[in-house]
RNA sequence: GGCCACGUGGCGAAGUGGGAACGCAGGGGUCUGCAAAACCUCGAUGAGCCGGUUCAAUCCCGGCCGUGGCCU
């Protein structure tokens, strides 16, 4: 019997968080964000991070699966144990392919002792590869070989592709550089087509998937305020201590709040200006959110106003078994 | 009151006598190692209003309305 697994989605500020926490009380949880931007030290305003304590692992003297993990320390908000945050620095490089391998562990360690796992997250690929078990392991990137791929141009490098991997060229989205490099990538380094490596893998965990949504107005409220916040918060601060330690080039300074904060701190841009473009750009985000977990038919859908126990009564009218 | 300029999709903004660029916002979408990323796609049958010239006007002419500026 697999696992039972909560998942917890949405767009941006529709209120997972809070939610993650409230299952995780009485539910016996413990959660996992899966969030491609709280994994980076140091920031925390911007990602909107639970604020919470780090206390010494309460499970580390009895199970010896926590020394081989390193889980020294536990993140506790309002006392629920959160994994996935503060994993690297932000100028360090990390993969959807890395955080499947420490949710897993994670889960697992999680389940070993008797606990539910939690997995609540807005970055619906990463969500994926840990849901539908993707493989995408088997093929690690070559930065060497990525960048020297990078130089060509579009159109030769999906010729090139073509000829190679026929069947792929016909699924890939052939405009759009960076997947045909990375299809690219692993066709060459493993001298099997890309397209042989798109199996959605047996399911690890019996996942109940739960999608946080709200009417549109509500959202564009709701995102609003919350920048408003981050930035009475010291989001400027946080960025400038950031942009001081690694510049702003990183991928970890592309993400929203960040590189609009770097354009002011650098003058390009005023900061009502910033400010501005980090609500537009964050509901553009909740957009690109909701086309993704629109699709996916084994999403409950309920609102930010359901109580926890509609949620859970919804939640267990379609899956039985909790 | 007089003179001048302008009046193009939600906003900004080009251009042309032959049937309306582009940017932003907005909508829809893609997604198997950068995913808060990257990428694709859709919006004015209509150019303040009314006449006129012309085979043909958003673009030329006149009037009106509106906006801004200048002048007395």
């Amino acid at each position: 019997m697999k696992p039972k697994v909560i998942a917890i989605v949405g767009p941006t500020a529709s209120g997972k968080t809070g939610l993650g926490i409230e299952i995780a009380k009485s539910w016996n949880g413990e959660v996992i964000c899966v969030d491609s931007r709280q994994v980076y030290r140091g920031m925390d305003i911007g990602t909107a991070k639970s604020e919470g304590i780090w206390v010494e692992s309460e499970f580390e003297k009895g199970g010896s699966i926590n020394q081989l993990f390193g889980a020294r320390k536990t993140f506790l908000v309002d006392g629920v144990p959160h994994w996935g945050i503060d994993l690297i620095d932000p100028n360090e490089p990390y993969s959807a392919a890395d955080f499947k391998t420490y949710a897993i562990e994670k889960i697992d360690d999680i389940v070993a002792r008797g606990r539910l796992p939690i997995l609540v997250g807005g970055t619906g690929f990463w969500l994926k590869t840990i849901i539908d078990n993707l493989d995408l392991t088997a093929t690690p990137g070559d930065s060497a070989l990525r960048a020297q791929l990078e130089t060509h141009t579009l159109g030769d490098l999906f010729h090139e592709y073509k000829q190679l991997d026929p069947e792929g060229a016909e699924l890939i989205d052939k405009k759009n550089k960076r997947r045909v490099v990375r299809a690219l990538e692993v066709t060459k380094l493993t001298g099997r087509p890309w397209s042989h490596f798109q199996v959605v893998g047996e399911q690890m965990y019996d996942v109940l998937q739960i999608g946080l949504s709200a009417p549109r107005e509500e959202l564009v409220g709701r995102i609003d305020t919350r920048v408003e916040e981050m930035v009475a918060r010291g989001l400027v601060d946080e960025v400038r201590r950031l942009k001081d330690a690694y510049g702003c080039e990183c991928e970890a300074m592309t993400g929203i709040g960040y590189r609009q904060v770097c354009a002011f701190l650098s003058g390009s841009t005023k900061l009502s200006e910033a400010i501005e473009e980090v609500k537009r750009d964050t509901r553009a985000y909740a957009k690109r959110q909701m086309t993704w977990f629109k699709r996916d038919p084994r999403i409950v859908w309920v609102q930010p106003s359901d109580s926890t126990d509609q949620i859970m009564e919804t939640f267990l009218k379609n899956n039985p078994t909790p």
